[in-house]
DNA sequence: TAAACCACGTTGGAGTGTTT
DNA sequence: AAACACTCCAACGTGGTTTA
């Protein structure tokens, strides 16, 4: 990767232009059907540098390849550098922002002129600018058009890998929706900010990262042009240009645009008791408490001065930060529809912290959403789906390889919340159906954890009636509520290779795998497998692979060791058992044997080691066993 | 949400060395 | 040359976390 060499065709250098779309240019001028194409064959480098080029890693090497100036890339790409978001040198966000990059987007009209303008093969004229990136810019500054994010005909959003930017891979022309947007003096102002650095935005804004400014401008921009309840209004390209032109009049007049952008929205507040959410409007207190309003502080700061004049005293989550969120069992439980006391038992059950010191019994936010992806009917994402199981996001996908679980549609997020449960009632059904001592019993996903066995294959083998389900855990979610006693699984379910987790099954007394008894025995792998060969310590099949029974293992060692004392000093001529039988060419059963009969008795135990490497014994009382006959000549050297 | 990353144990094949 | 003993290592499957 440091030793690439520049391509052999070159393409005109455009000015603006993302790394990724110099590229994809490259790819054009070499006829490779993308630009991860061309990488692989041409370069030689994997897949991945490409969408790293497109995240704005590796610009180096980029500019190595197609003969062009480092810098010049470096200042128009926009880079992702441990969650911040750069473009050159120009801080663009402190967080990862996903709106920001998802799509690419393109003005049709700078396209069209690229055609006449530009020089080289036509199919390399068309460039990508690096604003058409920037989210909150949707016009042309030169055409005063609203940049194209999806194809018309196909509705395909506008991918940064297509290599031709107008057209989109099914080869429809993209085409200009005629909506006309002049760039209004909110864009303008991010253009400036983007170009020069130029600060004309007032001390809040200036301050700000580029894309977080912008937000704070769409935001309030949206509450100047819509009032209490912006929220619920589309936000069309025309009206983001405007919201944000709004925005910059009422930032750049800071802190006294945002006082009056406040009075006004408070003079349409109804009757009741003024709140925050009365007097401002339900949109803007949500934005600042849960929205982009979370990296504003001193918006929010300003928030607060404002209500704090009005002279009106309520609970608000945003005037009382502590225990933003916490909810009561009782709100919840009638929210949810369910039992208080059910509701309490689970909370129990999980072990989550109830808040106990002022009022009724409260729950966190995060022990609420919990409880109500537990009992609603729909559940949004995986992870929800997951908590809803009581398993693990890692044990669900698991799930989805065996089409054990599957949103709603195809590619959806949404599960259904009740068709989740009917996955635990089947389980549920071969059971007694009523409630034990859970004494000695384990939940499902525990157990899968515990005895090395997947997910899926258990619940395979409880709905084929091979493994009993022991007692039902009501307050438990999910496939917790499943309980199971371990001992059941070994003889039933057969164990997978390959699971980690080896201590725990050792400690639970089960077998253990061939790499947990090497370590047992302190061997290597052939070691372990040559006196396995020879009768020495007894191998269980499973599943394909030999497992150990813990009490051999330590019947074997218990016999070698007999009642040796530790020693801490090397001893002349006196090695541990595993390098003499390696070094004298004897045979184990031989070594065994002699021990288990006393007839060679060890020195002592090395403290530093384990199992048998540990035990000492002197080389001479070897030699006197038979050798093996294929290394007697050997042997005898020693 | 998907993919990349890390950690870990198991497996099987390549490679090395020795004897028959 | 064939058989055997042994070591080393990459690939794989799993669980969990982080990142884009």
């Amino acid at each position: 990767m440091n030793t690439v060499q520049p391509l052999p065709l070159r393409v005109r250098p455009a000015s603006n232009e993302p790394g990724y779309a110099l590229l994809n240019r490259l790819a054009l001028r070499h006829e490779a059907n993308s630009a991860a194409d061309l990488i692989e064959q041409i370069v030689g480098v994997g897949y991945k540098w490409f969408t790293e080029v497109q995240r704005g890693q590796g610009l180096e090497q980029l500019a190595r390849l197609a003969g062009v100036p480092a810098a010049d890339i470096f200042r128009s790409t926009m880079r992702f550098d441990k969650g911040s978001i750069f473009m050159g040198d120009t801080l663009l966000a402190d967080r990862f922002m996903v709106n920001s990059i998802r799509y690419g987007r393109v003005c049709p009209f700078c396209l069209v002129e690229d055609m006449d303008y530009r020089g080289g093969p036509d199919v390399c004229r068309p460039t990508r600018r690096a604003i058409w990136d920037i989210a909150p810019i949707v016009s042309c500054p030169k055409h005063n058009a609203v940049l194209i994010s999806a194809c018309d005909s196909c509705h395909q959003p506008v991918g940064k890998a297509w290599l031709d930017p107008r057209r989109c891979p099914e080869g429809h022309l993209l085409q200009a929706t005629g909506e006309i947007v002049t760039s209004g003096a909110g864009e303008q102002y991010l253009l400036s900010r983007l170009e020069c650095g130029a600060a004309i935005g007032g001390e809040f804004l200036d301050r700000l990262p580029v894309l977080t400014a912008a937000r704070a401008m769409i935001g309030l921009g949206r509450a100047r042009m819509h009032g209490r309840d912006w929220e619920s209004v589309d936000a069309s390209p025309a009206e983001l240009s405007t919201a944000l032109s709004l925005g910059l009049e009422v930032l750049s007049d800071w802190p006294k645009g945002v006082f009056n952008l406040l009075d006004d929205l408070r003079r349409d507040a109804g009757k009741g008791r003024p709140g925050p959410n009365r007097l401002y409007g339900k949109s803007l207190m949500r934005w600042l408490q849960y929205g982009a309003g979370t990296m504003l502080k001193p918006l929010h700061d300003i928030v607060l001065q404002h209500y704090a004049q009005s002279g009106t005293r309520t609970r608000h989550s945003l005037l009382d930060q502590k225990n933003i969120g916490w909810i009561s069992l009782r709100t919840l439980a009638e929210e949810l529809q369910i039992d208080r006391e059910r509701l309490r038992s689970v909370a129990d059950d999980m072990q989550m912290a109830l808040h106990l010191d002022e009022g009724p019994p409260k729950l966190s936010p995060e022990a609420a959403h919990y409880m109500r992806v537990l009992f609603s009917d729909v559940v949004r994402g995986r992870k929800a789906a997951a908590e809803r199981l009581g398993i693990s996001f890692l044990q669900l996908s698991h799930l989805f390889k065996h089409d054990l679980v599957s949103p709603i549609w195809r590619n959806s997020i949404y599960y259904d919340g009740p068709t989740l449960d009917k996955l635990v009632l089947q389980c549920l059904e071969k059971s007694s159906r009523r409630p034990l001592n859970k004494e000695g019993l384990t939940p499902l996903p525990e157990v899968s954890y515990l005895t090395k066995r997947s997910l899926p294959t258990l619940l395979a083998a409880i709905k084929a009636g091979h493994l009993a389900v022991a007692g039902i855990n009501e307050a438990a979610p999910g496939l917790r509520s499943v309980l199971i006693r371990i001992e059941d699984v070994r003889p039933v379910v057969p164990r997978l290779p390959g699971l980690r987790g080896t201590s725990v099954a050792e400690s639970l007394g089960v077998f253990v795998g061939p790499q947990a008894a090497q370590l047992r025995l302190g061997i290597s792998a052939g070691v372990l497998l040559r006196i396995t060969q020879k009768g020495i310590l007894r191998a269980f099949p499973w599943n394909g692979t030999r497992a150990y029974r813990n009490q051999d293992l330590n019947a074997l060692l218990n016999v070698c060791r007999s009642d040796a004392v530790v020693i801490q000093s090397p001893q002349p001529d006196a090695l541990s058992l595993v390098e003499i039988v390696k070094r004298t060419r004897r045979a184990w059963e031989h070594v065994i044997e002699a021990l288990r009969t006393q007839e060679i008795v060890p020195i002592g135990l090395f403290s530093d080691r384990f199992g048998l490497d540990a035990i000492c014994i002197s080389i001479d009382s070897v030699m006197r066993l038979p050798a093996l006959p294929q290394y007697r000549r050997k042997s005898s050297k020693l």
